[in-house]
Formats: structure tokens, sequence, C-alpha cells
DNA sequence: TTTTTTTGACTGAACGATTGGTCAAAAAAA
DNA sequence: TTTTTTTGACCAATCGTTCAGTCAAAAAAA
């Protein structure tokens, strides 16, 4: 059925999808999902229109792609909480990685915050966006319960809060000279009362 | 030379203006500025297309209309902040009135935020949201400073972030059961601490 | 009072531009 | 040859916008 050698055809393949899934993101994180045509896709892609349907059935699939990939990095932070350890330092790791993805790839998180805050949202994307967020809440409180601090549910609230909002401000609002870095070191410090004093 | 009463006139005007801007502030606010169409706004108001060019030069010129409104509502908190008092006092009052803006009318920061995380904003309506935020940053800090918290611009970055986010979760990902009063209560007593304890 | 004139809010068909999406055919690779 | 990538002209639908025209009501005239 393919006359051509599989594996070097993949290459090709992934390549233009590449190229068009970078200039979707690019597209979209600037302009909208909606104020962005596929014409101008395609154009920056350097590709025309009619391959762009080649690779994907329409608009919506190639958003949802993109969101599909987006999302599922943002799992990636957890995973080093299942290791045992003071819960301080965890929290430390957790915010240190949480703020790095972003900082890695403000244009992905720009068409995130973008889409969630847009239009009404495909209820499918809405839904992953809840259960991330309820994940986060529920390490935190965790985290916060063997840190032993006063509120762990409310103080979860807060901590997502404000996560979420030095992103917002760090991405739209004061792109440049925003003391992240400062911001992040005072957050991950206020918790550093809770380290645990045994050896 | 008027036919008809120049006072009633305006009554009637100002009744369908009120329309068309409540319809386009729902519209926008769910949809999303680009994915709203004039037709969809006139059906909703409940009123010809054509009305709407008659109150209104373009599309853009509504939106404008509208954010303009909504920005001159932000500034009402700042006003509290003009006479004396114990800085513990102000900020706290600054903080309820600040959210309580938001919980009065969620549709409107719905499109606020919507739109200023949407495509390329209009320059002048970015440059209002960041004198807007360089406004509270400053407030904040000029506190933080009467109440020698350590970090004072550090701290104001923060708590702007924290207001921020917990905005942000309120009006989009958790609505239903967010701990609205909670976090507010607990972000103001954080600052409790700091009160003068002079009479 | 009754009639006529004048106003501007209001309508909806129609406009050109642009949209997301299709498809027959060329190009490329095997 | 066969298969797949790639192209760009093309389509129907929808977009924001325009505009000739309708109509209820107020002012002016009788």
């Amino acid at each position: 059925m393919a006359p051509r050698t599989p594996i070097q055809l993949e290459k090709v393949r992934a390549k233009s999808r590449t190229k068009i899934i970078n200039a979707a993101i690019e597209l979209f994180a600037r302009k909208g999902y909606h104020a962005t045509s596929i014409s101008s896709i395609a154009a920056k892609a350097g590709i025309a229109k009619g391959l762009l349907y080649h690779y994907f059935k329409s608009k919506s699939e190639l958003l949802d792609e993109i969101l599909k990939n987006s999302l599922s990095e943002v799992d990636e932070p957890m995973q080093a909480l299942m290791m045992p350890g003071d819960p301080v330092d965890k929290m430390a790791l957790l915010i240190e990685s949480t703020f790095a993805m972003v900082q890695s790839d403000i244009k992905r998180w720009k068409l995130l915050v973008s889409i969630m805050t847009q239009y009404e949202v495909l209820i499918r994307i809405r839904k992953i966006f809840s259960k991330m967020m309820q994940g986060y809440l529920e390490i935190f409180e965790h985290l916060f319960k063997e840190m032993k601090v006063p509120q762990p549910k409310l103080e979860a609230y807060r901590l997502a809060a404000t996560i979420d909002g030095v992103m917002l401000h760090y991405i739209y609002y004061l792109p440049d000279g925003y003391p992240l870095e400062e911001i992040k070191n005072e957050i991950i410090q206020q918790y550093a009362k809770y380290r645990k004093k045994k050896k």
C-alpha cells in the first residue's frame, strides 16, 4: 500500500505537521482563534491552504490537537510529587517547575489562557482544564496538611490563584522587567518556616 | 425646527443604546469579540441590524464604548485611599471593594479579561490597562511601606497577582462554590499583624 | 380643532470582502 | 506505473457595513 519507505514518509509528514502547528500556535496566541484565518496560518507555515486540510480535518481540530498536546505538558510537574521527602522541598520544586514550564513556552501559555478566557470553550477542553485545576488544588492541600499549615484547603486555593495571577501578569501585562524570579522565590520562601527540623 | 421634544427623544435613544450595549456585553463576554456577529447582537437586543449602525459607527467602536465605561469603574475603589487612617484598614477596604466590584458584575469582568487576553489588543486599551495596573501596584507599595512590610514592592506585585488570580478562578474556572469570601478574608487577615497598636 | 410638514428612530435587502472548506490536477517519490 | 504530498482556483456561507425607504409622533400652519 505504501510505495515509499514508511519511515522517511513519516518524517516528511511530521515536518509539515510541525510547520503548520507552530504557525497556528503563534497566530492563535497573538490574534486569538477566531481572528486567525486558515489562509494566514498556511501563509505563515509557508504551505498552500489545501495542504492544511490534508493533515487536519478542520480549523477546530487543529486547535484541539494543539490544546491536547499543551495540556498534557501540564501534568509533568506533578510527577516529582510521588517520591517521599520534606513537603516544603516538594512544594518548592512544584512551584519552580510550574513557573519554568511557562517561562520556556510563553506562546503556548498565552494561547491556553486566551482560549480559556475566550468564547464558550469546547466543553471537553474546559473539563480537562477544570480537572487539572482540581489536581493542583488537591496536591497543594495535601502538602499543606503535611506541613501543618493552619487552613490547608484555603491556602491551596490562595496559592493556586497567586501562581495563575503571576503567570497572567508575566504573560500579558508586564512582560518586560516583570520580577518573576523574585516573586517566585518569595512565594517559596514563605513556606520555609514549615520545614521540619528533624534529621 | 425641532418637531419632537429633545428630552423624550433622548430617552428613546438611551433606551435603544442600552439595549444594544447590554446585548453586546453579554455576547462579547460569552463568545468573545470576534466570534460575536453584529446580527446576533441585533437579534439579542431585539432590533434591526441597521439600527446598530445608527448608534455606533462600527463593531469595534461599540467595543470601545463598552471598554471605556468598564475601565472607568475600576478607579472607584481607589478613591477611598485618599483619606488618612490605618494602612491596614485602608488595604482591607481596597481589597473588599475591588472584589465587590467584580462580584457585582461578573459579565463585565469576563469581557474585560477576555479582551485583554485575546488577540492583539487595541494599543489604547492596553495602555489604559497597564496604567491601571501600575496604579494598583503603587498604592499597594505605598500602603505596605506605611505598614512596614519587609519587601513592599515585591509584596505589592504578589498581592496584585493574587487578587487577579482569585478573580480569574472565580470568574472562569470554578464559578460554583468558589470560596471567594473565605479567601478574601484570609488575604485581608494576613496583614492584620501589621496594624499599629497606637491609640 | 384639523391638516400638513418635518423629524429621526428604525427596518431589512443588498453589497463587497472574507471566511472555512473542497477538489481536480500537478509534482514528487517510490 | 502507483501512491502520496502539494497546489491554488474555486465554492457557498457569512461577515461587517450601507442605504433607500417606512413610520409614528411632534411642530407648524390652517
